[in-house]
DNA sequence: GAAAAACATTTAATATATTAAATAAATGCA
DNA sequence: TGCATTTATTTAATATATTAAATGTTTTTC
């Protein structure tokens, strides 16, 4: 069985599959929730920015939205049309400068997010409890790492951060 | 990092952004590897699952290719065609089940699959390298946690045993 | 041995992903 | 001022994701 042959072999673990495959097991708890409210997962990530910046009065822009959402600008463009079809958020042109839009939650897309971010939290209640506090926060660093050592110069996301 | 100080007030951390966070951050050095020989992220985890099971002769059912590429059964249609299109796989109703469809790798295919593993193999050594061979090791360890915990019973993949 | 039930995959319709190109506004500089 | 350049977003075209329903096939059941 070495490799001597023409069979592609891998010493490794498949990383993005396993990210992947985590990443679909821990949606699989929330992903109904957010279903039965009318959510895909595009958009609850972006109402979930909102939220996140609902102190903010003016608004965020889109830039930062598709950043903190891990959208790419065009399919961010036909999810907050669908978003604000559906009467989740508004959108304007920011008068400071005309080539941006901001972005704010509605009232019932505040609600919304308030009402999932309980059932989620909930859910991570019980996975601390299944894994440990220690663990889960090893897991969480190990991402850090992984995504600090693969993306070291704001290429990702949030780097361009104030 | 410490850590142990005093209890940080931790909210949680956002587990699914983290999770695609880190996966769009390992992609980000393979995915023009694969885009520079016309594979899309679907076709390139198509097509490694096809080399894994290369020395089998009869080929794979579409079923599992789909479990063990983590794609859905109706994406999975799709990205086929278009990977027989380009002459990378072959399709076959199974004799013995005609609902069943059979793929294989041409040799095209395995020849790409080859060429490319080792260009994603080289990337593992530098990551080990960076990380450190035991703090990969567990990160591998603490996402099969979170798969198992999260998906214990043949939900999401793999566990249809051969 | 035929109809019902269980399977494996595909089709259909809509939503999102990806890349390139277009649009539009602000900035820099001659 | 005038215009090329940069920046922010959208449009366009194709590929993939998602859910439900349809299509053939096998297995069950009677």
């Amino acid at each position: 069985m070495s490799e001597s042959d023409h069979a592609p072999s891998f010493v490794h673990r498949n990383l993005p599959r396993l990210l992947l495959e985590a990443r679909e097991a821990v949606m699989q708890h929330t992903r109904p929730s957010l279903r039965e409210h009318g959510l895909s997962d595009q958009q609850w990530r972006v109402l979930r920015v909102l939220g996140e910046h609902a102190a903010d009065p003016a608004g965020v822009e889109t830039g930062r939205v598709a950043r903190e959402a891990l959208l790419l600008g065009p399919s961010l463009t036909g999810v907050l049309t669908r978003m604000e079809r559906d009467g989740l958020i508004t959108r304007n042109r920011c008068p400071l400068d005309a080539r941006r839009t901001v972005v704010r939650a509605t009232p019932a897309g505040l609600t919304l997010v308030r009402t999932l971010s309980q059932t989620i939290e909930a859910h991570y209640q019980w996975m601390e409890s299944q894994l440990g506090k220690e663990r889960l926060a090893q897991l969480y660093a190990l991402l850090d790492d992984v995504i600090a050592l693969e993306a070291p110069e704001g290429v990702s996301a949030d780097e361009t951060e104030e």
